[in-house]
DNA sequence: GAAATAGTGTCTATCAGACATTATGGC
DNA sequence: GCCATAATGTCTGATAGACACTATTTC
């Protein structure tokens, strides 16, 4: 039985109690999509078709439906497989951004989710003109972008950089087979620095994150390398110590 | 010059646009305020006042007023002070939380921050019925909590620990002024697990972001400790490795 | 000097980085 | 055999945990 539900005195009035449908902030789901092509790290944008900021390039995202969306995650997810037919994403939420001044139509708050999806996995909606992959240089794009959108990307090119030093949610950026080798080339596109293939394969291995396939890839000239599938794909792992950037 | 502003054909239809103000959500912070009572980890708790979950305890919060407060940042920060009186806390945002079942009222999200406040510089408005310290056991607390309180109590919890190994949030629990077996001990009271007194120490001293304050404390029995002050209460610093949990 | 607590020194197992070496394919 | 790439082996410096030891206070 619960006490304090038993004490009749009590006098807290809530904020919560008192507001009115007017009062209420405009809430919208917005979403950084990640992948990596062209040996490049790409984040998925769309052009504004309408004020404020037509013409802008923007994270995709929108208005929550309450009558749609049971929860924000599920909101993120539909709106995620709307953009770009994945079926299994990496999908997380980040952070919420809200204040007066962010969006000229009046007092805004919008939660950020995280996605990594394989380059071949995606299937995107829409032509060139109006949603597109576009190269990530350092923690933003070349073009200007709606909102405060540009802000949003560097704390989300800050976040992907800093969780891969400690879990290995980068498979997510590949295809479900792949070899060590592409898993290394994946983070040195991340971080744009070398990493030491013999430090890197140990970390890999120890964390007993993958398995082998029986089979081999070649492709290219030299030793055809082995192919491995992630394990565990809810499991979250953690590296003992954090990848460091100072290597070779 | 933006390229992607001079292209007309942008045809891309946000729902972003399309939100009347009928199916906006309603929006909420809450705060889940830590601090080190009794030789135990605390959570500040009110009573509800109204329905639903009338007399039920909850984190303290409530609906954003637009009209009021700039940001979510800034709502956060408003309502901790007005609960605690502290001037100066460590805050933090967590998580956003949002779905159509969270509150019988209808669709809602809650953003909800996250505070180390020290137990001396707080001065709680309201009495004892309404507003009150609790003692958190493992992730919760004993009392039924309103809402989803409970879920979101434990993932601080979690995130607190999590933090703990390799920040130095520990030190906002304490006063200004501590010393090294203080801040020992708040881990330990925190991890629930006593530590190495020269690794931590080590650990610490490493780390470099405590000053020595010139003269002693005695108080018990025993040699006296040096006095220090956390240095650099901006800048956020990480610990090399991880603090083991399996210490002693 | 005994008790109690603060603070330091040292040993060792572990492990990341560096880099040399071997393995396996195509031509 | 040569090239290219994959994969493994080895050495070394750094460091966390363990624990013994010293230091400084009160009684």
């Amino acid at each position: 039985m619960n006490i304090s539900a038993t004490e009749p005195d009590a006098v807290e009035v809530s904020h919560r109690d008192q507001a009115s449908q007017s009062e209420k902030p405009f809430f919208s789901v917005d979403l950084v999509i990640f992948t990596i092509r062209e040996e490049c790290l790409q984040v998925l944008l769309v052009k504004r078709a309408e004020a404020p900021f037509k013409g802008r390039w923007a994270l995709p995202g929108g208005f929550l439906e309450p009558g749609r969306d049971d929860s924000i995650e599920v909101c993120a997810m539909r709106r995620l497989i709307e953009k770009t037919g994945v079926q299994t994403p990496y999908l997380e939420q980040m952070k919420t951004y809200g204040s007066c001044n962010r969006d000229p139509r009046g007092w805004t708050a919008t939660t950020v989710y995280f996605a990594l999806i394989a380059q071949d996995s995606a299937r995107l909606r829409g032509n060139q003109a109006t949603v597109r992959w576009t190269p990530m240089q350092g923690d933003g794009v070349k073009s200007e972008l709606a909102f405060d959108h540009a802000a949003i990307l560097a704390d989300a090119a800050d976040r992907l950089r800093s969780k891969l030093e400690y879990t290995h949610i980068a498979v997510h950026l590949l295809p479900e087979e792949f070899t060590l080798p592409e898993l290394q080339r994946t983070y040195e596109i991340i971080f744009q620095q070398p990493l030491d293939k013999s430090s890197f394969r140990r970390r890999v291995t120890q964390a007993d994150m993958l398995e082998e396939i029986s089979g081999k890839q070649r492709e290219g000239p030299g030793r055809p390398a082995q192919i491995y599938r992630f394990r565990d794909y809810d499991r979250r792992t953690f590296f003992p110590r954090s990848i460091s950037r100072h290597a070779r």
